[in-house]
Parts: C-alpha cells; sequence; structure tokens
DNA sequence: TCGCCTCCTGAAACCACGTTGCAAAAAGAC
DNA sequence: GTCTTTTTGCAACGTGGTTTCAGGAGGCGA
C-alpha cells in the first residue's frame, strides 16, 4: 500500500518547532519514522519502528506524540474500517485531502484524490452551513486485482 | 442529532430471519430499538435501553448481535470521529448512502445525501477498477449554530 | 404436542488499545 | 552551568470488545 511521498522531509519537525513545541530525541524518532513511511502506520508499529532506533523509547511516549500531532492537525486519524484490528492509522495531513479505498480481500489500501470531493466539500459548507475541519472517507470493496 | 426514519420497522428482523438466522427474545428486543432510534447508538447505550425492556439481557449479547448485523451488513458502523469517545456507533443500512458532519463543538451529527457523492463513487468505480461495498464518510467542523 | 438437535445466552475471565499519576530526566533560555 | 518548565518512563488503570464454556431456548420434524 504505497503513499505518495508528497511533503519534505523534516516538515513535521519544522512545524512543531515554529509553534514551540520542545524537540526531544524521542520525539525526533517518531516523526522521522513517520516522515519516510511507505504506508500507513499504527501506535504499535511506530513503538516497533522507533525501538530499532532507541530501545528505550516508552509506548506511553509513542500514544503522547501521535495525540500532540492530532491536536496540531499535522497527522490524520483513520482506522481503515477495521479490516485490520481496533487501533487507528496515522498519515500526514496533506494539502489535497484523498480517500482511502480498502480491499476486503487483500488488506491493501489504495488512495484517490478527486476534484468531486472537493466540490462535495463545497456543497457542504454551502448548503449546510457546516464549516469542515477535518474529514475522513473509507471506502471498503475489491480492489482490480482482487476481482481477477 | 434527529436520524430520518426511512425503512420500515421489522425489516432488520424480517432480513434476519429470511437469512435464516433464529430470532431469540434478546435479538427482537435489540432490532426493536435499533429501528426506533432517533441518533446514532453505541453499544453501551444499546445495553442500557434493553435492560430497561429485559434486565437479563447481557452486553456480549449487544456485543454478539452488533456484530451479526455488520456481518450481514444491515448496519453500518461510524466511529464519528471520536468526538464523544472510543465506541462505535450504528445506523441501519440506508438505501441512499450519506454523509456525517459532526460539530467539533457541540457534538451534534447531521446527516446529508448528495448526488456528486454518488457520482464519486462510480468515478472511483471506473477509474480505480475498486468495486465499493461500504463506505464511510465522516466531516468534523463547525455547525451553523456555533458558528453563531 | 413433544423431542431433539442446534444455535444462542449469561457469566467470568480475558485481551488490546489507550490514558493517568508521579518521580526522575532532559530542553532550552539565561 | 543553573534554573524553570516540559517531557519521559514506569506502573497502574480504564474502556471497549472478545473468548470460553456450561446451561437454556428456538424451531423443525414426527
Amino acid at each position: 500500500m504505497p503513499m505518495p511521498q508528497t511533503e519534505a522531509p523534516g516538515r513535521l519537525q519544522a512545524e512543531l518547532l515554529a509553534r514551540g513545541v520542545r524537540m526531544t530525541r524521542q520525539r525526533r524518532i517518531i516523526l522521522g519514522l513517520m516522515e519516510t513511511a511507505d504506508q500507513h502506520l499504527d501506535a504499535g508499529m511506530i513503538l516497533r519502528k522507533a525501538r530499532k532506533l532507541d530501545p528505550s523509547i516508552n509506548r506511553v511516549t509513542v500514544y503522547r506524540t501521535l495525540r500532540l500531532l492530532k491536536r496540531h492537525g499535522l497527522v490524520d486519524e483513520l482506522d481503515l474500517l477495521h479490516l485490520r484490528g481496533d487501533g487507528h492509522y496515522y498519515e500526514r495531513h496533506p494539502q489535497r485531502e484523498h480517500l482511502h479505498m480498502a480491499c476486503l480481500r487483500c488488506g491493501k489500501v489504495m488512495e484517490f484524490e478527486s476534484s468531486l470531493f472537493e466540490r462535495l466539500k463545497g456543497q457542504v459548507e454551502r448548503d449546510c452551513g457546516f464549516h469542515i475541519v477535518v474529514t475522513r472517507v473509507e471506502m471498503g470493496g475489491y480492489c482490480a486485482d482482487c476481482r481477477r
């Protein structure tokens, strides 16, 4: 499940520093691996990867860092329809929002950008007087490969 | 957070019977209150309501019934962006899918149907060769009332 | 109507994910 | 380097959901 690498590395760290957040060794590691990830990561995966770089990192720190990033709107939280379990998956907040397609058979997660979705958001804002801050679109189904 | 009452009461029960599922007193109660609910319910709310009708109902039975309904595609699962906690909310699977708008300030959940969303699904099916089975659209933001 | 097989239920224990409280450690401003 | 403030690791806790298993009920066929 490849994830487009659209942002400059180090951006998460730069954003936090610009907001006056203290930069620790642990945070640098976690931010770094989220920036170079080629798939959506959950807290457990992040912890395992982080421990390879620094075995003393605690899972609490991972959760706290994820919460920090979420609060600052720097990552989006997904659950990918619980196909792979109960937890949450994280991705850097993209400049252009996309929707997620998760294959019910092979588990692959694909992303898709569409101007129709931008129009849909515009319609919601106009027709409902609702000011959208975050969106989350997840579709479950069968990918081209699994349909044979 | 009103929920449009678009389906005939008893439909969930009829669907399960048609599929050869055994109908118990407990299931009748749970299905009945999901059909007449005027808002999205989570497992705890369903348990509390069910116990008013039959105090011996166990939470395990609620979870098992929800899983049964989910497996049969009769209810959709939402988490409404965790605005109200970690759990999941359930609604009867509607014939016309809609998106959910959750207000970050007052917690109100609104629903919205749009032909643009139908077109978006068509685009995904065509352009990605992805056969959509379930969708889930959640938007967080500020409702007309809370924007003053 | 009864009997029987099967499926379902309640109870308790369990599990996964995430959070909290607190003392020790580290950032970073001076 | 010193001092203040924030962050960390650890252990204990909370919540939402699942498993195991013995007993109980559904509903079919006679």
